[in-house]
DNA sequence: TAAAAATACTCCATAGGTATTTTAT
DNA sequence: ATAAAATACCTATGGAGTATTTTTA
Protein backbone atom coordinates (compact mmCIF):
# COMPACT_ATOMS: atom_id res chain seq x y z
CA UNK A 1 0.00 0.00 0.00
CA UNK A 2 1.18 3.68 -0.63
CA UNK A 3 0.25 7.05 0.40
CA UNK A 4 -1.93 7.66 -3.34
CA UNK A 5 -4.12 4.31 -2.52
CA UNK A 6 -5.06 6.37 0.73
CA UNK A 7 -5.27 9.69 -0.87
CA UNK A 8 -7.24 8.63 -3.43
CA UNK A 9 -9.72 6.11 -1.28
CA UNK A 10 -10.37 9.50 0.70
CA UNK A 11 -11.71 11.10 -1.77
CA UNK A 12 -13.60 8.93 -3.26
CA UNK A 13 -14.99 8.82 0.21
CA UNK A 14 -15.41 12.23 0.30
CA UNK A 15 -16.85 12.81 -2.69
CA UNK A 16 -19.27 9.32 -2.68
CA UNK A 17 -18.57 9.51 -6.92
CA UNK A 18 -15.74 7.98 -8.63
CA UNK A 19 -15.66 10.50 -11.55
CA UNK A 20 -15.72 13.97 -9.28
CA UNK A 21 -13.14 12.45 -6.88
CA UNK A 22 -10.77 11.57 -10.61
CA UNK A 23 -11.04 15.44 -11.11
CA UNK A 24 -10.01 16.71 -8.47
CA UNK A 25 -7.20 14.27 -7.80
CA UNK A 26 -6.50 15.17 -11.65
CA UNK A 27 -6.34 11.75 -12.83
CA UNK A 28 -9.31 9.46 -14.83
CA UNK A 29 -11.81 8.11 -13.71
CA UNK A 30 -10.22 4.62 -15.01
CA UNK A 31 -6.61 5.20 -13.15
CA UNK A 32 -8.76 6.21 -9.98
CA UNK A 33 -11.08 2.75 -9.94
CA UNK A 34 -7.91 0.72 -10.63
CA UNK A 35 -5.65 2.05 -7.64
CA UNK A 36 -9.00 1.22 -5.54
CA UNK A 37 -9.69 -1.85 -7.08
CA UNK A 38 -5.90 -2.77 -5.98
CA UNK A 39 -6.29 -1.05 -2.77
CA UNK A 40 -9.85 -3.49 -1.89
CA UNK A 41 -7.13 -6.44 -3.43
CA UNK A 42 -4.63 -6.24 -0.62
CA UNK A 43 -6.91 -5.63 1.78
CA UNK A 44 -8.70 -8.49 0.63
CA UNK A 45 -11.87 -6.44 1.00
CA UNK A 46 -14.28 -3.87 -0.15
CA UNK A 47 -14.09 -0.63 0.75
CA UNK A 48 -17.46 0.69 -1.02
CA UNK A 49 -20.61 -0.37 -2.34
CA UNK A 50 -20.82 1.08 -5.88
CA UNK A 51 -23.58 0.59 -8.80
CA UNK A 52 -24.38 2.86 -11.32
CA UNK A 53 -26.10 5.55 -9.59
CA UNK A 54 -24.13 6.14 -6.16
CA UNK A 55 -21.30 5.27 -4.28
CA UNK A 56 -21.82 4.45 -0.28
CA UNK A 57 -19.06 2.94 2.02
CA UNK A 58 -18.86 -0.31 3.45
CA UNK A 59 -18.05 -0.85 7.08
CA UNK A 60 -14.77 -1.50 6.62
CA UNK A 61 -14.47 1.40 4.11
CA UNK A 62 -15.87 3.02 7.56
CA UNK A 63 -13.02 2.24 9.32
CA UNK A 64 -10.69 2.75 6.77
CA UNK A 65 -11.71 6.52 6.33
CA UNK A 66 -11.48 7.26 10.43
CA UNK A 67 -7.87 5.21 10.37
CA UNK A 68 -6.63 6.86 6.63
CA UNK A 69 -7.45 10.60 8.56
CA UNK A 70 -4.85 9.43 11.25
CA UNK A 71 -2.21 8.06 9.01
CA UNK A 72 -2.99 11.21 6.61
CA UNK A 73 -2.50 13.17 9.65
CA UNK A 74 0.81 11.24 10.89
CA UNK A 75 2.19 12.17 7.44
CA UNK A 76 1.22 15.94 7.88
CA UNK A 77 3.35 16.34 11.13
CA UNK A 78 5.95 14.48 9.96
CA UNK A 79 6.32 16.73 6.82
CA UNK A 80 5.73 19.93 8.50
CA UNK A 81 7.92 19.31 12.12
CA UNK A 82 10.60 18.33 9.56
CA UNK A 83 10.45 21.30 7.28
CA UNK A 84 10.39 22.98 10.01
CA UNK A 85 13.90 22.06 10.35
CA UNK A 86 14.72 22.75 6.82
CA UNK A 87 18.05 24.30 6.27
CA UNK A 88 17.13 25.50 2.54
CA UNK A 89 14.20 27.41 2.09
CA UNK A 90 13.26 27.58 -1.68
CA UNK A 91 11.36 30.94 -3.09
CA UNK A 92 9.35 30.54 -6.14
CA UNK A 93 7.93 33.16 -7.85
CA UNK A 94 5.07 32.65 -9.88
CA UNK A 95 3.35 35.02 -12.12
CA UNK A 96 0.27 34.55 -13.10
CA UNK A 97 -2.46 36.22 -15.23
CA UNK A 98 -6.16 36.47 -13.38
CA UNK A 99 -7.58 33.25 -14.62
CA UNK A 100 -11.69 33.13 -15.45
CA UNK A 101 -11.64 30.18 -13.38
CA UNK A 102 -11.12 27.11 -15.43
CA UNK A 103 -8.11 26.48 -13.40
CA UNK A 104 -8.21 27.57 -9.42
CA UNK A 105 -4.70 28.89 -9.53
CA UNK A 106 -4.85 29.89 -6.30
CA UNK A 107 -5.95 26.76 -4.94
CA UNK A 108 -3.44 24.32 -6.56
CA UNK A 109 -0.21 26.88 -5.20
CA UNK A 110 -1.86 26.25 -1.90
CA UNK A 111 -1.47 22.49 -2.69
CA UNK A 112 1.89 22.68 -3.85
CA UNK A 113 2.60 24.53 -0.86
CA UNK A 114 1.56 21.83 1.61
CA UNK A 115 2.81 19.26 -0.11
CA UNK A 116 6.25 21.30 -0.20
CA UNK A 117 6.59 22.99 2.89
CA UNK A 118 10.07 24.13 1.83
CA UNK A 119 8.65 25.68 -1.26
CA UNK A 120 7.60 29.40 -0.60
CA UNK A 121 5.62 30.84 -2.95
CA UNK A 122 5.20 34.25 -4.24
CA UNK A 123 2.24 34.21 -6.80
CA UNK A 124 1.32 38.23 -8.66
CA UNK A 125 -0.81 38.84 -11.19
CA UNK A 126 0.20 40.87 -13.67
CA UNK A 127 0.04 41.24 -17.56
CA UNK A 128 0.90 38.34 -20.16
CA UNK A 129 3.38 40.35 -21.03
CA UNK A 130 4.91 41.61 -18.09
CA UNK A 131 4.83 37.56 -17.04
CA UNK A 132 6.58 36.70 -20.17
CA UNK A 133 9.26 39.57 -19.29
CA UNK A 134 9.61 38.76 -16.13
CA UNK A 135 10.60 34.71 -17.04
CA UNK A 136 12.92 36.18 -19.49
CA UNK A 137 15.03 38.07 -16.92
CA UNK A 138 14.96 35.57 -14.09
CA UNK A 139 12.38 37.81 -11.69
CA UNK A 140 9.85 34.84 -12.36
CA UNK A 141 10.29 31.42 -12.00
CA UNK A 142 7.42 29.86 -13.57
CA UNK A 143 4.74 31.96 -15.53
CA UNK A 144 1.31 31.48 -16.18
CA UNK A 145 -0.12 33.37 -19.52
CA UNK A 146 -2.60 33.02 -21.44
CA UNK A 147 -1.65 32.52 -25.45
CA UNK A 148 -3.25 31.88 -28.68
CA UNK A 149 -3.12 28.33 -29.71
CA UNK A 150 -0.03 27.32 -31.97
CA UNK A 151 1.55 30.70 -30.34
CA UNK A 152 3.52 28.85 -27.59
CA UNK A 153 6.70 31.33 -27.79
CA UNK A 154 9.90 29.30 -28.94
CA UNK A 155 12.56 29.42 -26.46
CA UNK A 156 10.26 29.10 -23.45
CA UNK A 157 9.90 25.59 -21.94
CA UNK A 158 5.97 25.68 -21.97
CA UNK A 159 3.17 23.34 -21.59
CA UNK A 160 -0.29 23.92 -22.15
CA UNK A 161 -2.63 24.01 -18.69
CA UNK A 162 -6.18 24.02 -20.33
CA UNK A 163 -7.70 25.91 -23.09
CA UNK A 164 -10.95 27.94 -23.06
CA UNK A 165 -13.15 29.20 -26.56
CA UNK A 166 -12.83 33.10 -27.49
CA UNK A 167 -15.94 34.29 -27.89
CA UNK A 168 -17.05 37.79 -29.39
CA UNK A 169 -19.83 40.00 -28.00
CA UNK A 170 -22.15 41.80 -30.09
CA UNK A 171 -25.32 43.81 -30.34
CA UNK A 172 -28.38 41.43 -30.79
CA UNK A 173 -28.88 43.17 -33.88
CA UNK A 174 -25.48 42.94 -35.40
CA UNK A 175 -24.93 40.61 -38.40
CA UNK A 176 -23.08 38.13 -36.28
CA UNK A 177 -25.59 37.71 -33.64
CA UNK A 178 -27.14 34.56 -35.51
CA UNK A 179 -23.93 33.31 -36.62
CA UNK A 180 -23.37 30.17 -34.26
CA UNK A 181 -19.15 30.62 -34.88
CA UNK A 182 -17.13 33.32 -36.43
CA UNK A 183 -13.28 33.06 -38.11
CA UNK A 184 -10.66 35.56 -36.76
CA UNK A 185 -10.66 36.90 -40.48
CA UNK A 186 -14.39 37.98 -39.89
CA UNK A 187 -13.66 40.05 -37.62
CA UNK A 188 -11.01 42.43 -39.81
CA UNK A 189 -12.48 46.01 -40.37
CA UNK A 190 -14.90 45.82 -36.81
CA UNK A 191 -14.22 47.71 -33.79
CA UNK A 192 -12.84 45.23 -31.03
CA UNK A 193 -12.99 46.48 -27.12
CA UNK A 194 -9.62 44.54 -26.40
CA UNK A 195 -7.64 44.49 -22.75
CA UNK A 196 -5.58 47.62 -22.20
CA UNK A 197 -1.71 46.91 -23.50
CA UNK A 198 -0.30 45.89 -19.64
CA UNK A 199 -3.17 45.13 -18.40
CA UNK A 200 -3.88 41.58 -16.70
CA UNK A 201 -5.52 40.95 -20.16
CA UNK A 202 -4.51 38.25 -22.62
CA UNK A 203 -1.84 39.85 -24.55
CA UNK A 204 0.08 37.70 -26.87
CA UNK A 205 -3.83 37.55 -28.59
CA UNK A 206 -3.40 41.50 -29.17
CA UNK A 207 -0.83 41.14 -31.83
CA UNK A 208 -2.75 39.08 -34.01
CA UNK A 209 -6.17 41.26 -33.22
CA UNK A 210 -4.05 44.54 -34.18
CA UNK A 211 -3.24 42.46 -37.75
CA UNK A 212 -6.67 41.82 -38.83
CA UNK A 213 -8.39 45.37 -37.23
CA UNK A 214 -4.72 46.63 -39.74
CA UNK A 215 -2.27 48.85 -38.81
CA UNK A 216 -4.39 52.22 -38.63
CA UNK A 217 -7.34 50.54 -36.77
CA UNK A 218 -10.10 51.34 -38.22
CA UNK A 219 -13.92 51.36 -37.06
CA UNK A 220 -16.71 50.44 -38.21
CA UNK B 1 5.81 11.72 -0.73
CA UNK B 2 4.87 7.75 -0.78
CA UNK B 3 5.11 5.69 1.85
CA UNK B 4 8.22 3.75 -0.14
CA UNK B 5 10.04 6.75 0.73
CA UNK B 6 9.59 6.46 4.71
CA UNK B 7 10.13 3.05 4.61
CA UNK B 8 13.37 3.48 2.99
CA UNK B 9 14.61 5.94 5.42
CA UNK B 10 13.62 3.93 7.75
CA UNK B 11 15.75 1.19 6.93
CA UNK B 12 18.71 3.40 6.20
CA UNK B 13 17.96 4.93 9.95
CA UNK B 14 18.30 2.03 11.25
CA UNK B 15 20.87 0.42 9.86
CA UNK B 16 22.68 3.79 9.75
CA UNK B 17 24.25 2.05 6.21
CA UNK B 18 22.55 2.62 2.40
CA UNK B 19 23.57 -0.98 0.95
CA UNK B 20 22.65 -2.95 4.16
CA UNK B 21 19.47 -1.40 4.49
CA UNK B 22 18.91 -1.82 0.27
CA UNK B 23 19.54 -5.13 0.85
CA UNK B 24 17.00 -5.69 3.65
CA UNK B 25 14.70 -4.18 1.49
CA UNK B 26 15.74 -6.39 -1.69
CA UNK B 27 16.70 -3.42 -3.48
CA UNK B 28 19.69 -2.17 -5.18
CA UNK B 29 21.89 0.09 -3.57
CA UNK B 30 21.62 2.80 -6.36
CA UNK B 31 17.45 2.54 -6.16
CA UNK B 32 17.62 3.35 -2.36
CA UNK B 33 20.36 6.03 -2.80
CA UNK B 34 17.65 7.75 -5.58
CA UNK B 35 14.87 7.64 -3.21
CA UNK B 36 16.10 9.03 -0.22
CA UNK B 37 17.91 11.70 -2.72
CA UNK B 38 14.21 12.24 -3.86
CA UNK B 39 12.76 12.43 -0.47
CA UNK B 40 15.28 15.11 0.86
CA UNK B 41 14.56 16.87 -2.45
CA UNK B 42 10.78 16.99 -1.50
CA UNK B 43 11.67 17.84 2.07
CA UNK B 44 14.42 20.23 1.45
CA UNK B 45 16.48 19.44 4.46
CA UNK B 46 19.19 16.76 4.72
CA UNK B 47 17.91 13.59 6.37
CA UNK B 48 21.68 11.92 6.55
CA UNK B 49 24.97 12.79 7.01
CA UNK B 50 26.90 10.48 5.17
CA UNK B 51 30.56 9.93 3.83
CA UNK B 52 32.80 7.11 3.03
CA UNK B 53 32.41 5.65 6.30
CA UNK B 54 29.29 6.17 7.88
CA UNK B 55 25.94 7.04 7.99
CA UNK B 56 24.57 9.46 10.56
CA UNK B 57 21.19 11.08 11.23
CA UNK B 58 20.77 14.57 11.29
CA UNK B 59 19.10 17.34 13.68
CA UNK B 60 15.80 16.74 10.64
CA UNK B 61 16.85 13.09 10.27
CA UNK B 62 15.89 12.67 13.97
CA UNK B 63 12.46 14.35 13.73
CA UNK B 64 11.40 12.04 10.59
CA UNK B 65 12.51 9.21 12.22
CA UNK B 66 10.32 9.48 15.27
CA UNK B 67 7.70 11.13 12.87
CA UNK B 68 8.34 8.05 10.74
CA UNK B 69 7.26 5.86 13.30
CA UNK B 70 3.83 7.43 14.00
CA UNK B 71 2.86 6.99 10.09
CA UNK B 72 3.84 3.19 9.51
CA UNK B 73 2.01 2.78 13.34
CA UNK B 74 -1.16 4.60 11.62
CA UNK B 75 -0.82 2.45 8.53
CA UNK B 76 0.05 -0.38 10.24
CA UNK B 77 -3.49 -0.01 12.68
CA UNK B 78 -5.42 0.67 9.65
CA UNK B 79 -4.46 -2.59 7.74
CA UNK B 80 -5.62 -4.61 10.56
CA UNK B 81 -8.66 -2.93 11.30
CA UNK B 82 -9.83 -3.03 7.90
CA UNK B 83 -8.57 -6.67 7.68
CA UNK B 84 -10.13 -7.54 10.37
CA UNK B 85 -13.79 -6.69 8.90
CA UNK B 86 -12.66 -8.87 5.71
CA UNK B 87 -14.63 -10.84 4.06
CA UNK B 88 -12.64 -12.54 1.97
CA UNK B 89 -10.32 -14.79 3.37
CA UNK B 90 -7.32 -16.04 1.37
CA UNK B 91 -5.33 -19.04 2.00
CA UNK B 92 -2.22 -19.59 0.83
CA UNK B 93 -0.18 -23.14 1.39
CA UNK B 94 3.68 -22.85 0.94
CA UNK B 95 5.84 -26.27 0.15
CA UNK B 96 9.28 -25.25 1.42
CA UNK B 97 12.65 -27.67 1.47
CA UNK B 98 14.25 -26.36 5.30
CA UNK B 99 16.04 -23.97 3.68
CA UNK B 100 19.88 -23.37 4.53
CA UNK B 101 19.49 -20.06 5.79
CA UNK B 102 20.53 -18.46 2.91
CA UNK B 103 16.99 -17.09 2.71
CA UNK B 104 14.75 -16.79 5.81
CA UNK B 105 11.85 -18.26 4.26
CA UNK B 106 9.91 -18.66 7.43
CA UNK B 107 10.60 -14.75 8.14
CA UNK B 108 9.67 -13.69 4.57
CA UNK B 109 6.57 -15.29 5.11
CA UNK B 110 6.13 -13.76 7.97
CA UNK B 111 6.44 -10.20 6.15
CA UNK B 112 4.00 -11.74 4.08
CA UNK B 113 1.86 -12.14 6.82
CA UNK B 114 1.94 -8.58 8.14
CA UNK B 115 1.22 -6.94 4.98
CA UNK B 116 -1.15 -8.78 3.67
CA UNK B 117 -3.25 -9.81 7.15
CA UNK B 118 -5.91 -11.21 4.48
CA UNK B 119 -4.10 -13.99 3.51
CA UNK B 120 -3.67 -17.41 5.89
CA UNK B 121 -0.27 -18.82 5.11
CA UNK B 122 -0.04 -22.76 5.87
CA UNK B 123 3.71 -23.45 5.48
CA UNK B 124 5.34 -26.94 5.81
CA UNK B 125 8.41 -28.49 5.35
CA UNK B 126 8.73 -31.49 2.68
CA UNK B 127 10.72 -32.70 0.24
CA UNK B 128 11.14 -31.09 -3.03
CA UNK B 129 9.96 -33.81 -4.31
CA UNK B 130 6.48 -34.01 -2.70
CA UNK B 131 6.68 -29.83 -3.00
CA UNK B 132 6.73 -30.77 -7.24
CA UNK B 133 3.94 -33.22 -6.35
CA UNK B 134 1.99 -30.94 -4.86
CA UNK B 135 2.12 -28.30 -6.86
CA UNK B 136 1.25 -30.32 -9.82
CA UNK B 137 -1.93 -31.39 -8.14
CA UNK B 138 -3.18 -27.95 -6.66
CA UNK B 139 -2.24 -29.21 -2.85
CA UNK B 140 -0.13 -26.88 -2.50
CA UNK B 141 -0.25 -23.55 -4.30
CA UNK B 142 3.72 -21.76 -3.72
CA UNK B 143 6.79 -24.58 -3.72
CA UNK B 144 10.12 -23.42 -2.91
CA UNK B 145 12.47 -26.61 -3.49
CA UNK B 146 16.02 -26.83 -4.03
CA UNK B 147 17.24 -27.56 -8.02
CA UNK B 148 20.48 -28.27 -9.77
CA UNK B 149 21.67 -25.21 -12.16
CA UNK B 150 19.54 -25.43 -15.27
CA UNK B 151 17.09 -27.83 -14.18
CA UNK B 152 14.00 -25.83 -13.77
CA UNK B 153 11.15 -27.88 -14.69
CA UNK B 154 9.03 -27.23 -17.44
CA UNK B 155 5.04 -26.72 -17.37
CA UNK B 156 5.99 -24.73 -14.20
CA UNK B 157 6.74 -20.76 -13.47
CA UNK B 158 9.60 -21.03 -11.58
CA UNK B 159 12.30 -18.37 -10.71
CA UNK B 160 15.55 -18.77 -9.30
CA UNK B 161 15.36 -16.90 -5.37
CA UNK B 162 18.91 -17.88 -4.73
CA UNK B 163 21.58 -20.40 -5.57
CA UNK B 164 24.21 -21.77 -3.43
CA UNK B 165 27.85 -24.26 -4.07
CA UNK B 166 27.69 -27.76 -3.79
CA UNK B 167 30.39 -29.12 -2.06
CA UNK B 168 31.46 -32.66 -1.61
CA UNK B 169 33.18 -33.22 1.76
CA UNK B 170 35.93 -35.50 1.64
CA UNK B 171 39.03 -37.14 4.10
CA UNK B 172 41.57 -34.65 4.69
CA UNK B 173 43.86 -37.79 3.10
CA UNK B 174 41.41 -38.13 0.06
CA UNK B 175 42.64 -37.21 -3.18
CA UNK B 176 40.30 -34.20 -3.49
CA UNK B 177 41.20 -32.64 -0.63
CA UNK B 178 43.89 -30.58 -2.31
CA UNK B 179 41.65 -29.96 -5.47
CA UNK B 180 40.02 -26.25 -5.24
CA UNK B 181 37.25 -27.10 -7.40
CA UNK B 182 36.20 -30.91 -8.69
CA UNK B 183 33.87 -31.76 -11.61
CA UNK B 184 30.54 -34.02 -11.43
CA UNK B 185 32.52 -36.45 -13.62
CA UNK B 186 34.91 -36.83 -11.05
CA UNK B 187 32.44 -38.11 -8.37
CA UNK B 188 31.64 -41.18 -10.80
CA UNK B 189 32.72 -44.21 -9.13
CA UNK B 190 32.63 -42.78 -5.82
CA UNK B 191 30.96 -43.59 -2.46
CA UNK B 192 28.50 -40.78 -1.82
CA UNK B 193 26.29 -39.97 1.26
CA UNK B 194 23.14 -38.23 -0.11
CA UNK B 195 19.73 -37.30 0.71
CA UNK B 196 17.32 -40.09 1.17
CA UNK B 197 14.92 -40.76 -1.67
CA UNK B 198 11.49 -38.60 -0.29
CA UNK B 199 13.47 -37.04 2.91
CA UNK B 200 13.59 -32.87 2.60
CA UNK B 201 16.88 -32.85 0.45
CA UNK B 202 17.48 -31.04 -2.87
CA UNK B 203 15.62 -34.34 -4.98
CA UNK B 204 15.82 -32.65 -7.93
CA UNK B 205 19.90 -33.51 -7.95
CA UNK B 206 19.26 -36.95 -6.82
CA UNK B 207 18.72 -38.39 -10.89
CA UNK B 208 21.65 -37.03 -12.15
CA UNK B 209 24.02 -38.00 -9.06
CA UNK B 210 22.96 -41.58 -9.97
CA UNK B 211 23.13 -41.24 -13.34
CA UNK B 212 27.11 -40.07 -12.15
CA UNK B 213 27.11 -43.32 -9.72
CA UNK B 214 25.90 -45.63 -12.90
CA UNK B 215 22.56 -47.54 -12.53
CA UNK B 216 24.52 -50.37 -10.14
CA UNK B 217 25.62 -47.61 -7.39
CA UNK B 218 29.19 -48.79 -7.34
CA UNK B 219 30.98 -47.91 -4.62
CA UNK B 220 35.19 -47.39 -3.89
C1' DT C 1 43.56 2.52 -0.98
C1' DA C 2 39.42 0.64 0.00
C1' DA C 3 34.76 0.86 1.29
C1' DA C 4 30.68 3.12 0.37
C1' DA C 5 27.64 6.48 -1.64
C1' DA C 6 26.63 9.01 -5.87
C1' DT C 7 26.02 9.04 -10.78
C1' DA C 8 25.10 7.66 -15.68
C1' DC C 9 22.92 5.09 -18.48
C1' DT C 10 19.26 1.38 -19.63
C1' DC C 11 15.09 -1.25 -18.96
C1' DC C 12 10.59 -2.33 -17.72
C1' DA C 13 6.72 -2.43 -14.50
C1' DT C 14 2.90 -0.06 -13.68
C1' DA C 15 0.32 4.30 -13.01
C1' DG C 16 -2.32 6.71 -16.02
C1' DG C 17 -4.80 7.77 -20.38
C1' DT C 18 -8.51 6.88 -24.15
C1' DA C 19 -12.16 4.32 -25.76
C1' DT C 20 -15.54 1.07 -24.92
C1' DT C 21 -18.52 -2.04 -22.40
C1' DT C 22 -21.27 -3.35 -18.60
C1' DT C 23 -24.56 -2.37 -15.09
C1' DA C 24 -28.29 -0.73 -12.43
C1' DT C 25 -31.79 2.49 -12.04
C1' DA D 1 -32.41 5.58 -21.50
C1' DT D 2 -28.78 7.21 -19.05
C1' DA D 3 -25.33 8.02 -15.78
C1' DA D 4 -21.50 5.96 -13.84
C1' DA D 5 -18.22 2.41 -12.82
C1' DA D 6 -15.61 -1.42 -14.83
C1' DT D 7 -12.78 -3.15 -18.43
C1' DA D 8 -9.53 -3.51 -22.50
C1' DC D 9 -5.77 -1.84 -24.40
C1' DC D 10 -2.09 1.41 -25.04
C1' DT D 11 1.48 4.87 -23.58
C1' DA D 12 5.10 6.65 -20.95
C1' DT D 13 6.86 8.05 -16.51
C1' DG D 14 9.89 6.94 -13.12
C1' DG D 15 11.44 3.12 -10.08
C1' DA D 16 14.89 -0.19 -10.28
C1' DG D 17 19.01 -2.49 -12.25
C1' DT D 18 24.10 -2.69 -13.84
C1' DA D 19 28.27 -0.54 -14.34
C1' DT D 20 31.11 3.12 -13.21
C1' DT D 21 32.81 7.17 -10.88
C1' DT D 22 33.55 10.03 -6.93
C1' DT D 23 34.57 10.70 -2.22
C1' DT D 24 36.94 10.58 2.24
C1' DA D 25 38.58 8.35 6.26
Amino acid sequence: MELRHIRYALAVAEDRHFSRAASRLHVSQSALSAQIRDLEKELGVELFNRNSRNVGLTAAGEVFVARSREVLGAVSRLVSDVSARSNEQVRLTVGTITSAGRVDVGRALADLTRRHPAINITARPYGSEVVIEGVRSGAIDVGIVGLAAGRLPKSFAAAPLWSEPTAAFVAPDHPFAQASSIRLEDLRDHTLVDFASGSEGPCPNRPSLRRITGPSGKNT
